[in-house]
DNA sequence: CGGACAATTGAGACGCGTCAAAACTCGTGG
DNA sequence: CCACGAGTTTTGACGCGTCTCAATTGTCCG
């Protein structure tokens, strides 16, 4: 069962003005793996396009417990919200390339571009269905069951053919679906020994289900 | 612990442009408990504004289990996103009345107005941030403390003094939380007796800390 | 080859889900 | 006014899955 059907059609050219405003205007950084590109709480003074690389949104609790709300990779935006501060912290999972544009600048674009407006407005809307979708993998599913529609979908975003590289640790996957660690690697094993997947290593997987063809939460009426 | 921190100011004129347009050019809908606004996988036809009443926003997936993803009150928004069919089920919980306007009527006014822009943009990233706070709400915290949260959030989004009263029942509070209707329940019954909570009858509650001033999520640096 | 860190595996305890029954609420009708 | 019944909420008992703590194995790099 996959998380459930898109509802968003890709917006071609919209996101292609975004992209090309950060291609005339920003300037590129790189982040080394584990560090942090932006702090939660800190005031959001620029946006972000990821070139390359691997970047999971993290919260902390007062308590130090963390959550991932989603992991992002080549061609998504950080910062598109309105908000004044960072939501949650934007750290490096391995080597990341951004563009980086200044907030002042984006937002004075984005008063007189229809075209970006449009692409921010979707791209929102991208996040608000990613957070559903993890809202329906965390559900009622068991532990092996999140794991294993968790790399459904991870497999299904990232275009690769055979293994398919797993950047960050099993603790990272455990704190995005609400799990303990030992139990993700249990889920793991268990899955490799039911031959649901195939390991090269810890952090290359591959489905052997092409696909499994029901729907999970199904759109359809 | 209260959630996280809002990093969203209220947005002030901006929203009133988008009420004014409901009001200028909307229509007036009346939904009975329990009867649905919109339906999950539908194509999205009308933009909604609530007027009165609590619409909760449920997720099925194909065996049909539920997910709420939010109770959405008073000058909520419903539909504001660009997704051509309703991601999740918008469904009454008590009686609600609604202000709507075809989607071509919203969409043509938002190309030219861009105060419209930036209330759609407001609103989109208060959904994920809302989002968010479930996140941080359901993440390891145990099952007590999850119901307890939820109340303070509760309360606080409600402009209310004495008894709060909760329209929807134990099982739509569970499927919020990833909880059994059983273990909601308990959870009700613990936070009595030990006293941080008063009951008047089922559906109306108090919380007996005025406020726990410790900061959950923590956005300071 | 050796050391640090990540991942795996094991054993035990606790919390939540499930099934089941009892208590409560509220509207209806006698 | 009180009795009845349907639906909701509460409480109980039990089994199972996941967390915790701990030890072992595996992996990468110096």
């Amino acid at each position: 069962m996959t998380i459930f059907e898109r509802t968003l059609e890709p917006s071609g050219d919209a996101a292609d003005d975004l992209a090309a405003l950060f291609h005339e205007r920003g300037s590129t950084i790189r982040f080394a793996p584990g560090t942090t590109i932006a702090h939660q709480g800190e005031t959001a003074g620029s946006v972000y396009r990821i070139r390359r690389g691997c970047v999971r949104s993290s919260m902390y609790s007062s308590e130090g417990e963390r959550r991932i709300l989603q992991f992002l990779q080549a061609d998504d935006f950080l910062g598109l919200s309105d908000a004044a501060l960072w939501l949650a912290a934007q750290e490096a999972v391995d080597t990341v390339v951004l563009d980086t544009l200044p907030r002042s600048v984006f937002e004075a674009r984005l008063q007189f571009c229809p075209s970006l407006q449009r692409a921010v407005r979707h791209a929102l809307a991208t996040q608000v269905e990613a957070h559903a979708s993890l809202f329906a993998l965390t559900s009622q599913t068991t532990a092996v069951e999140r794991v294993r529609l968790f790399l459904e979908d991870y497999q299904s975003s990232r275009t690769s053919t055979g293994f398919v590289s797993l950047p960050m640790g099993r603790r990272d996957i455990a704190d995005h679906l609400g799990l303990s660690m030992e139990t993700v690697s249990r889920a793991f094993s268990t899955l490799k020994a039911e031959g649901e997947i195939e390991l090269k290593g810890a952090n290359f997987f591959r489905l052997v289900q092409p696909r499994t063809t029901d729907g999970g939460y199904a759109n359809a009426a």
